[in-house]
DNA sequence: TTTATTTCGGATATTTTTATCCTATTTATT
DNA sequence: AATAAATAGGATAAAAATATCCGAAATAAA
């Protein structure tokens, strides 16, 4: 469904999120671990969150990755997907033509164009918000 | 969505299909350029749905692939998904958990599995016959 | 100003997916 | 039996995704 960068960037997120709340700042190390990925790959992909607005970073000592607590609640799914696979995953052709049209419809179109419509739905209204907050209260996990 | 492998493999299934109800073989090149698809690689690909006896091959002068006109409607698109892309689509975890677990949910779990449901239900439902048929009437397309 | 810490970013490596090529094998026809 | 036409399948090749490494740049503290 997502690449995997992907959904390391959505966990990563999510994590930093959690911290920011509570005003610390975190470092790839304490992510890659806390959502149990690679840590020089999860770095790149948080470097990618960060000319995308989405994650904030700060250099040197005492620096790390945060995000303005005041943005969780705006940022949503779609945005960190956006960010990282593109749109393709629910404005392409399910078959792969090459562009899903319409007025030429690959076999499958009418069928996914629902399920992708509902995905696409639930990206946009799922903020990062209500994700670290079902986190840190125990609803739900980021690994294993 | 899918992998490139498994929109070839839907897009040539019903393209013999279609070429099956006429009682005609195709292939690999008759196929690839119909589905406009590599064709060494459609080939390869054919072997993986002859192995899972979703299509009949016939070796030898003309011979080619075929599909039991009397299995299109109860082939189904997770036939075909399965034998290639396996199950994880539709049952792994959306964000690389290594399973999808009720008690021991990811953050994405609950808005997740309604879609990733509604896909299986579709893929589940979908037969190859009722895909072919759109074909033939010029209701939906195999490229472009 | 020096030092320690931390992200940035380019280069490289590994793995997986996608794609190609060539020979072997099978089979219908002559 | 010989021939031509097909698929089967192993060996590579190329491209993309995933992953690692290391020096440069920035920053806070001593
Ligand atoms: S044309 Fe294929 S999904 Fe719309
Ligand atoms: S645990 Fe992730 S989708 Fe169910």
């Amino acid at each position: 469904m997502f690449s995997k960068a992907c959904e390391y960037g959505i966990k990563a997120s999510i994590f930093i999120a959690i911290n920011s709340f509570e005003g610390k700042r975190v470092s790839p190390k304490e992510i890659a671990k806390e959502i149990d990925s690679p840590q020089a790959f999860t770095a790149k992909i948080l470097q990618a969150l960060v000319k995308h607005n989405i994650v904030n970073s700060v250099k040197g000592a005492y620096g790390g990755f945060e995000i303005d607590k005041d943005k969780t609640a705006a940022i949503k799914l779609h945005h960190i997907v956006n960010a990282i696979d593109g749109d393709s995953i629910y404005n392409g052709c399910g078959l792969g033509l090459h562009e899903c049209n319409e007025a030429h419809p690959c076999p499958v179109h009418d069928k996914f164009k629902s399920i992708r419509d509902e995905l696409k739905f639930m990206l946009e209204n799922t903020s990062l918000q209500e994700l670290a907050l079902n986190i840190k209260s125990g609803i739900s996990f980021l690994k294993v």
